[in-house]
DNA sequence: ACCTGAACACCGTTCAAGT
DNA sequence: ACCTGAACACCGTTCAAGT
């Protein structure tokens, strides 16, 4: 009935749990929704008992905060990335971040909802979350207080257009992560190319335009989606 | 021992139990957050044992589409007496209705949070939901229609129009929900009115400047809160 | 120092039995 | 026709006991 102890039983420490459960989080936000997260079977795709992970993280809430952080984390590098590659122009700068911001959150939901909503763990608990946080927030703001700065704004109130920036681009990302976009008959295809747009008509509604009336008649700003970057 | 049956025992039929855990799960949102709600503390309230519910609703899903559909009818009800007092220009509908949409949201997070969320209950599997969001979605729809067919604006894509102000719109109340505002120094108390300022902003980017330079120098649109409606 | 495994209180859901 | 109450599988969390 008893086998020998020839049989290579998992060894009783596991050695790098804490990260192991984090990542079994994430894979599981990505296939079960992020509300369906569960410590148990965390644990489980980790191989461990269900008490194991409460020796790494004190409750649920805070295994959620550190997914939270690492989601932030991938996200902060992709906005990082195509923040390399964007020319100096502030609006465009600003442009850039935001559809990197979008473009993220579209193919990655579950991890974008993570760390959007406070429900799922308590407040800034986690320290990296909110410095990973502060320095994509950082990114836009600089990027629209230096266009402001450069007399490139239409509208006088900063505080303003930086508020309807992110109500913006956060409204359009939760749409889709809410499931809003099969009732507007927007295709999971054609959203991409809808949140460029969308980028592209609110920075040529923000921005000081070149002259009351463009004799030439030629577009300024917004418009269509063509590609780019 | 036992008393005798003169004591009032609750009555085995409670009567009107489908309603009664409607109105307690919107309580315990409003309490305890949407997540929270349970089917056992609903029954609880309603002063049923745990297994009763499941003779009303099939699941705790069908439950929450009841509650969020109870709680679209009210913002419906709000957004229906906005308007009854809006004047006729559609911009100014368009924003009446944004405006009293974002004042419910401010007031009932966690109804506003049921309704919006697709986590919490399945697609639209509940018909009068869907009605009353239709009628919502209808009436900034037409506001918006009826100012691009009057030539009021200055963006010629409808589509990309309308889907901007619904994210501007949506990412607000979303943000409060999320708890993003204390991040933003964003206090309760002011937030109705930059509900209010964002809703001028948007207006007056996209309506159509009546001319390119108003000698009077009048303000067209936009501005500061200033009380009104 | 880290993990197991049994335990507890809780939840969603089912179902025979009561009224 | 509607509700009770026991039951089952699941979850978060704790803790003595193992390695």
């Amino acid at each position: 009935m008893s086998l020998p102890e020839i049989s290579p039983r998992r060894p009783y420490h596991h050695g790098k749990l804490k990260q192991a459960l984090v990542e079994a989080a994430l894979a599981l936000a990505e296939q079960a929704g992020a509300e369906n997260v569960t410590v148990r079977e965390a644990a489980r795709r980790a191989g461990v008992s269900p008490g194991a992970p409460f020796r790494h993280f004190p409750d649920r809430e805070s295994l959620m905060a550190a997914v939270a952080a690492e989601a932030q984390r991938r996200l902060r590098a992709e906005i990082d990335g195509a923040l390399g590659e964007a020319p100096k122009d502030p609006l465009a700068r600003f442009r850039a971040v935001g559809l990197a911001y979008l473009r993220w959150a579209l193919r990655n939901p579950a991890h974008f909802q993570i760390i959007s909503t406070h429900d799922l763990f308590d407040h800034e608990r986690s320290e990296v979350l909110s410095q990973d946080n502060a320095k994509i927030i950082g990114m836009t703001e600089a990027a629209l207080a230096e266009a402001a700065a450069a007399g490139l704004l239409a509208h006088p109130d900063l505080r303003l257009v930086r508020l309807a920036g992110r109500a913006l681009v956060y409204g359009f990302a939760r749409m889709a992560i809410d499931g809003h976009f099969p009732r507007w008959n927007i295709t999971p295809e054609e959203a991409p190319r809808l949140a460029e747009a969308l980028l592209d008509l609110f920075v040529g509604a923000i921005a000081k335009k070149p002259s009351p009336v463009a004799e030439d008649g030629s577009p300024i700003a917004g418009g269509s989606s063509r590609s780019s970057a």
